[in-house]
DNA sequence: GTGAAAGCGCTAACAG
DNA sequence: CTGTTAGCGCTTTCAC
């Protein structure tokens, strides 16, 4: 099945195809009006779609973004997705989007892909903290521009936007302990994952503030999945020490801890408050009603494309790094 | 930022680029072992990336599946997605993905590009059951198969993956009888989307099998989205028929209605007990504990998958139509 | 306003 | 086993 190419237009109108290539391009500074009508008209009638392989190879550029995400089970990095498309859609840019399943090695794997495609850009949340920095350098070095969100490393010549860990998540543990609850388990993230290691400090300096004293026995490390968050929870529940409330690192690994703790019989949340953040949103699952207090995903990622596109056009720029704060939103539990 | 080329490497070495990409395409049979050897430790030193561009636009395929979905707020296309990259990677296929956000317009956009991007064929679920059809068998005729998946459609030459929206919305509505519910609302989809039409039907066969009447009032337009859903079910409350069930099309419709309900003081699952499909997963919400019956996303992709492949490879084999059933486990609630 | 020609990076005959 | 050559479809000087 052959494609129709501006050369069969060419011949079909007997003229050459640089007038045809000017014409699909829209110069119609350089081209007369009436030619320019006869061209267009042959053209969709013939169907002509433009290939954009050729283009790209021609222009040694691609119009199109990258986009790297550790996951997809939580609704955090589809909605980012689904913005980002969005909006960079409207600057002329297509996207592409790859999964590395938390795996470093998948993370290597796809940027490797996102090189060879040529994407003139890279947005991305990483899957761990250390392990592909030598990585993001190379692309860098190559003139591939990547900007962070959410999950941000550090010394890398890239921008980033984060929201504030810390702070989100004292507000958090300061809301579970305003409402009365005292003997706060943390499912803790793995150090390898920065934000990880932000949320705990948060807890620690939230007990403190109230002149609670931190038990590190309450401290568990909870993974990153559900399966890990249950097993985790599991492990605690049999130390027989007391708990009213929970404070998780990832989403899913607190999903799996409140699965696990229905199970057993907890009423959830009476007996045991839950929260977490799950990207730039902040989930309390203390009132059933009330459950969460969101940063919109928007900002995130208007401010990713943002900053992007601005490395893009601008490859000497300083980098920046942009952290959200403040627009905090109540939202009603579905 | 120049990227390193096949030239660069047969000029560091003083030999021509055609064995430079022998070599690197690892035809070991017609190059020497020692030549292979250096080749490749240069390309390496250098930093060499195939510029797949060029490589596609020669080869006249792209080894890319376009995948196109309707939305992206449920989990899911999302965990569709993720299934589909995973094998149509291990099969050499790199993926793009786009969403048309249930607007035909968009969708019709996203087809224009996927075109352009010449992708060697589509996995798609469609956001309207007729308004593209046209656009669809144009794809096919132009030789770039097409697998649909989930939402179907009739009367285009393509091979398709569905959940038999008919025996499934039958058990749901059935679930709901046998928990003793008799007054059960239809939040129904619009009659463009054929799942929707299925549904419906469903619905009424599953009443009139319990010898009861099917009541046209309690059958609304529910939209597609937690607004519309909502609203519908505001309009439905204030007609002020009792109720005490609720089977919804989309899952976000189902969610915004129960918002509403919760607003207005309704005990969910107790007073009105909710239950809806989502892609393959069938969710009840008449038990809190067991809340899903589960066709896992996992089959479908790696049908459509194999379909598409196989498509790809023998343009002129039959198409097919697989519909999944049976294989259903019960999936504990988050 | 239009055409001819060069070339983006790569592969695949075809010779040697 | 290796080199030469001819494009893939398009844009972009440079002439006319």
């Amino acid at each position: 099945m052959k494609y129709v190419t501006i050369i069969d237009i060419a011949k079909e109108l007997g003229i050459s195809k640089s007038t045809v290539s000017r014409a699909l391009a829209g110069d119609s500074h350089n081209v007369n009006a009436e030619t320019m009508r006869r061209i267009v008209e042959v053209a969709d009638r013939m169907g002509y779609q433009r290939n954009e392989l050729a283009v790209n190879l021609r222009r040694q550029h691609t119009q199109t973004i990258g986009i790297l995400i550790p996951e997809v089970v939580t609704t955090f990095f589809m909605n980012f997705i689904e913005h980002a498309q969005r909006l960079l859609r409207k600057d002329g840019y297509r996207v592409i989007v790859a999964i590395s399943n938390e795996d470093p090695e998948q993370e290597r794997e796809n940027l490797r892909m996102m090189e060879q495609c040529r994407v003139d850009g890279i947005l991305m949340s990483v899957c761990h903290h250390e392990a592909n920095i030598d990585c993001y350098q190379r692309m860098i070095r190559k003139g591939i521009p990547i900007t962070f969100f959410d999950r941000a490393v550090e010394g890398v010549e890239a921008s980033r936007v984060v929201v504030d860990d810390y702070i989100m998540s004292f507000l958090l543990v300061e809301a579970l302990i305003r409402k009365g609850r005292r003997r706060i388990v943390h499912l803790a993230g793995p150090k390898h994952v920065r934000n990880a290691v932000a949320r705990l400090q948060a807890y620690r300096d939230a007990l403190r503030k109230f002149g609670m004293e931190v038990d590190e026995r309450y401290i568990v490390a909870g993974g990153l999945n559900a399966e890990e968050g249950a097993a985790a929870m599991r492990r605690f529940v049999e130390g027989g020490l007391p708990f009213d409330a929970l404070f998780g690192f990832t989403e899913m690994a607190t999903l799996g801890a409140k699965s696990l703790l229905q199970q057993l019989g907890y009423r959830i949340p009476d007996e045991v408050a839950l929260c977490c953040m799950s990207g730039t949103t902040l989930c309390t699952l203390v009132h059933p009603e009330l459950t969460a207090v969101e940063q919109p995903v928007y900002a995130m990622a208007e401010t990713a494309c943002r900053l992007l596109i601005h490395q893009i056009e601008h490859p000497d720029a300083p980098k920046e790094e942009v952290v959200l704060r403040g627009d905090l939103r109540f939202r009603a539990s579905t």
